[in-house]
DNA sequence: TGAAACCCTGAAGCCACTCCAAGGTCAATA
DNA sequence: TATTGACCTTGGAGTGGCTTCAGGGTTTCA
């Protein structure tokens, strides 16, 4: 099967494909004579399980690592068990800061419910408060925040 | 004052106040005889604004716009509610997303409680069997979602 | 005088794609 | 047979929001 064909099967785009490929996701495929690339139901299954794992939030690191250990079946599972824990816990960190995220938010929305003009807007008055007061409702100390959260 | 000083009084890197000047989020400072830039106090509370909207997660184009409405104040504020709501929208779109994740990686983990080899762990076999059933536990349908979720 | 700390610029690297240009291949149609 | 259009190839650039680096200049302190 041509390219084409596998990226609507695996509903994985083909410039995808090419690049898991360049990255090492994917084994390059064997070849027809005029160079397109050829690929078996296995490239299928190998995309679904890519697919899922990057659903699930996981990096192409991650899942080359899982790759790994699926070609060694005789290895312990603990290094998925910890993998899969260490995801958790980065995803649960985000879910917290996005909560506290979206009640900053909230908050500066409830500053201006009408129509004014920006020079008394509520919402800009208190982004700009910032400048003077760190302490601002959507500003908290940076106690307990290693950075900045960033929403995507 | 210099980069460094401002750098550190406005906890935000030389590296990035540089890159801010560069994509147009700060005006460029004037220059001392050797070159360096000179910041005012100005500087200090432009910043405060950036890190702070940044801290709420909006983009540097999000900043931009807003920046431009600061400048005239008699125009009115519609655009920066507008804003925020969409932004709120986009942060409990993730969230949602993100919840989903957490019960199926909750899910996942849940296969493999013990340490066994590779080909028994219950969590490779779950994300495994992704190539034959896309009905699975961590790969819900597609209807609804608009694309994959992805961690950070 | 010399070392350390600061500053400058431009470019490359990060992630996971996405898109583009410029060209090759193939099947169906006029 | 000529041509159209759908498909495929490659390499390279672009995305966001920085971060890091190389290779140089300047300032400050001992």
């Amino acid at each position: 099967m041509r390219i084409g064909e596998l990226a609507k099967r695996s509903a994985i785009k083909a410039d995808t494909v090419r690049y898991y490929e360049k990255v090492g996701i994917l084994e390059p495929p064997p070849r027809h004579r005029n160079g397109y690339r050829d690929y078996g139901a296995e490239h299928i299954e190998r995309l679904a399980f890519v697919r899922h794992c990057r659903a699930l939030g996981m990096t192409l690191e991650d899942i080359r690592r899982l790759l790994g250990l699926v070609g060694h079946p005789e290895k312990d599972c603990g290094a998925v068990d910890r993998m899969i824990d260490e995801h958790l816990t980065r995803v649960r960190t985000r879910l917290s800061d996005l909560r506290k995220l979206e009640r900053q938010l909230e908050a500066l929305r409830g500053q201006c419910t009408t129509q004014r003009s920006v020079d008394r807007c509520g919402i800009l008055q208190e982004l700009a408060a910032a400048a003077q007061d760190e302490g601002c409702v959507c500003h908290p100390t940076d106690a307990g925040g290693k950075g900045h959260p960033t929403a995507e």
